[in-house]
DNA sequence: TAGGAAGATATTGCCTGTATATTGCTGCTC
DNA sequence: GAGCAGCAATATACAGGCAATATCTTCCTA
């Protein structure tokens, strides 16, 4: 049904994986950027990541304008593009607002979680524990994702979800910059350990209280890699 | 200083505004839904909105998808768009969400705003209590707008501030439905002074406590719409 | 040599044409 | 008459080009 449209394609268009391209580009950016694949303060252009990642300038530039909203690029009209500096005191402002949406994704979570995702949380922070007990941080980093996926559906409010969502590569990507000199992966382990077992009983407080504990920890992590702690 | 486009302007195209009509557009459109001029579940196309508004497709395409990012329309791909419905229960969902956020503005904007700024709420506290004895709601609606701008601000959080940009589309538009039905200005207008005053006297505590009693008042108004109180 | 004007260069803003996907309609078949 | 295949209509997705504009460079002038 429906002649190939192989003939145009690009290095890794896939016209038929039912992912827009500008969905993919962003998704292809985002990681780069995340990861620090592409450090802060590079200035880049549409055109040059069109060729680079073999896309259209389009879907590009619609990528690069949602990451712009996200902070992970500034856009200076005629400019260039500039991958955002990584900068601890906006780390602890965005923490500030992290602080708050976690404890509410806690609390409603440990409300309203389905038998299945209190079963999957707990799976998920004892994989966590086994990749600290072995300095795993790949494996560490993937289950805290994991995690964070799982709560915020489990919170039920889709509101909370975007902020969260909007939160999280800004907080990754400072994660991915400084964990080497400052993280204790064992107790950032026991600590979401403690969040996910009060959502696992249903214990609304004792989620908020450790939630507002393992934003503590990352607070402080964060103080610590300039040494204003 | 380069000819006039003048022969290519629409009918509000205005190129030496120093707005980009993206933004035009979006504003634009932003107002139409929120005040109801669009009305919910409306189904539009880019093509309409571009003839209508008088821009090409391309400012009315990222505007709108900007608009889908803050929920007030669904693109349906190779379909066409819908102005979203406005449904209770998610505005009761976005209230959970809202009122955390709330909260931490008050706070951190008791902690941190300018004597400027701390006259500039009282004024608009003021304004708005003469505004509801009054009833006149366009006043009312124009200062609560800036008695918001003005706190999120003072809070000096820019991630709070998008957080806060986010709901406001959402919050408004309820409230431009049902603020007939189930308003009550004066006793708005007093629970605004309230945390307008504890952040003019800079106690964090009582702005705090003063938030959640305006976001209780709100989502009462919301519940009132139903009868589900 | 310092300062400034004018052109060169690079980049995004925006437009428009083409490709693709979804849906509803129409007519054929059983 | 019901159901399905195929076609037409219409919408977004994407590409690529031109225009506007911000900066950089060069060269002229005092």
């Amino acid at each position: 049904m429906a002649r190939r449209t192989a003939a145009r394609n690009r290095r890794r268009a896939r016209p038929e994986s039912g992912e827009s391209l500008t969905e993919q580009a962003y998704r292809a950016l985002e990681e780069q950027i995340v990861t620090l694949e592409i450090p802060p303060g590079t200035v880049v252009s549409e055109a040059i990541l069109a060729a680079r990642l073999g896309f259209g300038r389009t879907p590009i530039r619609e990528a690069l304008w949602r990451l712009a909203r996200e902070r992970l690029v500034t856009i200076i009209p005629h400019r260039g593009i500039i991958v955002s500096e990584i900068n601890i005191k906006t780390q602890l402002r965005l923490l500030e607002l992290r602080r708050e949406i976690e404890r509410l994704v806690a609390a409603q979570a440990a409300k309203r979680a389905s038998e299945a995702e209190r079963k999957q949380l707990d799976a998920i922070v004892g994989g966590m524990e086994a990749a600290a007990a072995a300095n795993d941080d790949r494996a560490f980093m993937r289950l805290d994702r994991e995690y964070n996926e799982v709560t915020v559906a489990a919170a039920r409010n889709e509101f909370a979800a975007s902020a969260m969502a909007l939160l999280q590569g800004l907080s990754r990507r400072f994660w991915y910059l400084h964990y080497k000199e400052a993280a204790d992966m064992p107790l950032a382990a026991r600590l979401h350990a403690e969040v996910a077992r009060a959502i696992a009983r249903g214990e609304v407080e004792a989620a908020k209280k450790a939630s507002d504990r393992l934003v503590d920890y990352i607070e402080n992590f964060a103080r610590a890699t300039v040494g204003l702690d």
